[in-house]
RNA sequence: GGGGGAAUGUCCCGAGCGGCAAAGGGGGCGGACUGUAAAUCCGCUGGCUAUGCCUUCGCAGGUUCGAGUCCUGCUUCCCCCA
């Protein structure tokens, strides 16, 4: 995005500056629209797991972003298009979810968007969609009929997510074939239940986006827009939200607000101003003042990008609690009593817990095996001692004051053992 | 329809004369150094009731003291010819 562009609109302004953008398929007649509080947008979400992770953040920020300068968001559930697939960016097909479970998972991420859009019948309150309402009604030959003489297979196998699985020789199924015949049938949809006049997504759904514009346009819609933003990756290079140890989960169920916060905390020194201006609200010029921090001092911004960035999906108040406790631990090196715990009967800490085996118990390690290699590594440390000996038990004279155990991997993973 | 190849450690890629818990990467985890950063260096990277036992090389059988490795059938994918 660098054209000279100067957005009249205050959601294209805020999008713009705050680097949302990738790419837009008319900058001046979306800013039109969004001027006039006109741009109801949606982005399409797949219901492939029961929380969304911090990869859809970019974009549930564009919709609070889009709420909160006059316009409509409305999140679409990928109800239908989850039982295809969607072959973009993937090189290899979708396992095929069961109605069971894309059922549960609509469910744990509509807890999502409830944290961060406001929901109702007012102009700009959010509504919030489900594409199975109508897609699995479609009878294949009406559909064929009416909406699949737009689509040139011509053009769609000469689309990227297409071309690539040809050209390295990888199964494409008819089904995944059909997904972005589906997306761009939504967006028409959308359009005529609702008005919706943008869709928005990541860099790799241009081609469906402006694939749903180009059908509107052959069935009559008026003008739809396209925008995209960027594809994030750390500035080392690696994809957003997904470690090996797991995804960054949304949902307080799926990755507690601690662990949340420390994501943000642990942010590479080169990605604190772009997250801040991407994953908080804070003003421009408070950004610009933290991303200018040098040297150690950038630790402030990253604390501040911590707590705004959990605030935002656990809270103020968790976020804050989280911060403390990780005031506690790093900076007065204290078990916090807020750290995340797990309980153990009483009983069973009294006669005595095999240290490795109460580290597999905390989910800090995997196995037994794994455990030992950690404490011949160094690797684990019972109230802040190392574990030298893998079959030291663990007793109730190893709580601390405040009646718990201090588990800890490394010098940032900290779990409280507490007897119940 | 005919001919030829491929499937390896449940993160990925990938070597593998009949003795293999299976080379080497990447990734990840841990350690050192730092600032809970990056870069760099080092270690680890099947499971267990553990000087041993169990489970792994697409699936099912077979040959053999012994099979990822040889044979047969099957599945899936790729290439060439038609």
């Amino acid at each position: 995005m660098s054209t000279s562009f100067k957005p009249q609109s205050d959601f294209l302004r805020v999008l713009v500056e705050r680097g949302y953008i990738h790419q837009c398929s008319d900058f001046e007649g979306l800013d039109a629209k969004a001027k006039a509080g006109e741009a109801t947008a949606y982005i399409g979400f797949d219901a492939t797991a029961p929380s969304l992770h911090v990869g859809s953040l970019v974009q549930i920020m564009m919709l609070r972003w889009m709420q909160k300068t006059g316009n409509k968001p409305m999140p679409l559930m990928g109800g239908g298009t989850t039982m295809v697939g969607d072959p973009s960016g993937r090189d290899e097909s979708r396992k095929i979810l069961t109605m069971d479970d894309i059922e549960n998972n609509k469910a744990g991420i509509k807890r999502v968007f409830a944290k961060f859009l406001t929901f109702g019948d007012g102009r700009t309150d959010a509504h919030m969609v489900d594409n199975a309402e109508w897609l699995t009604k479609l009878n294949y030959i009406e559909f064929l009929r009416d909406v699949g003489r737009h689509f040139s297979v011509n053009r769609m196998l000469s689309m990227d997510s297409v071309r690539m699985r040809i050209e390295r020789e990888q199964e494409l199924s008819f089904l995944e074939f059909n997904y972005m015949c589906l997306q761009s049938y939504d967006f028409v949809e959308l359009h005529r239940r609702y008005g919706v006049v943008l869709q928005m997504g990541g860099s790799d759904q241009w081609g469906n986006i402006v694939s749903g514009i180009d059908l509107g346009r052959r069935m009559g819609t008026s003008q739809l827009y396209a925008l995209t933003s960027p594809l994030l990756t750390t500035a080392s290079g690696a994809k957003m939200g997904k470690t090996a140890a797991g995804a960054i989960w949304l949902n307080p169920d799926m990755l507690s607000p601690y662990d949340y916060w420390q994501f943000w905390r642990n942010t590479e020194d080169r990605d604190v101003g772009r997250f801040l201006k991407l994953f908080t609200e804070l003003p421009m010029d408070e950004i610009a003042r933290l991303e200018a921090l040098g040297g150690s001092e950038i630790n402030e911004a990253k604390k501040i990008l911590a707590t705004e960035a959990a605030a935002m999906v656990h809270g103020r108040d968790e976020a804050e609690r989280a911060a403390e406790t990780a005031r506690q631990t790093f900076e007065q090196g204290m078990a916090a009593e807020t750290l995340p715990s797990i309980d153990v009967p009483r009983a069973e800490l009294e006669a005595g817990l095999g240290v490795l085996n109460v580290f597999v118990t905390a989910g800090l390690v995997a196995s037994n095996g794994e455990a030992r290699r950690q404490v011949k590594g160094g690797g684990l440390r019972v109230n802040d001692a190392p574990v030298t000996d893998e079959k030291a038990l663990i007793t109730a004279s190893d709580l601390n004051a405040d009646g718990a155990v201090k588990l800890s991997l490394g010098k940032k993973r900290h779990i409280l053992l507490r007897p119940r």
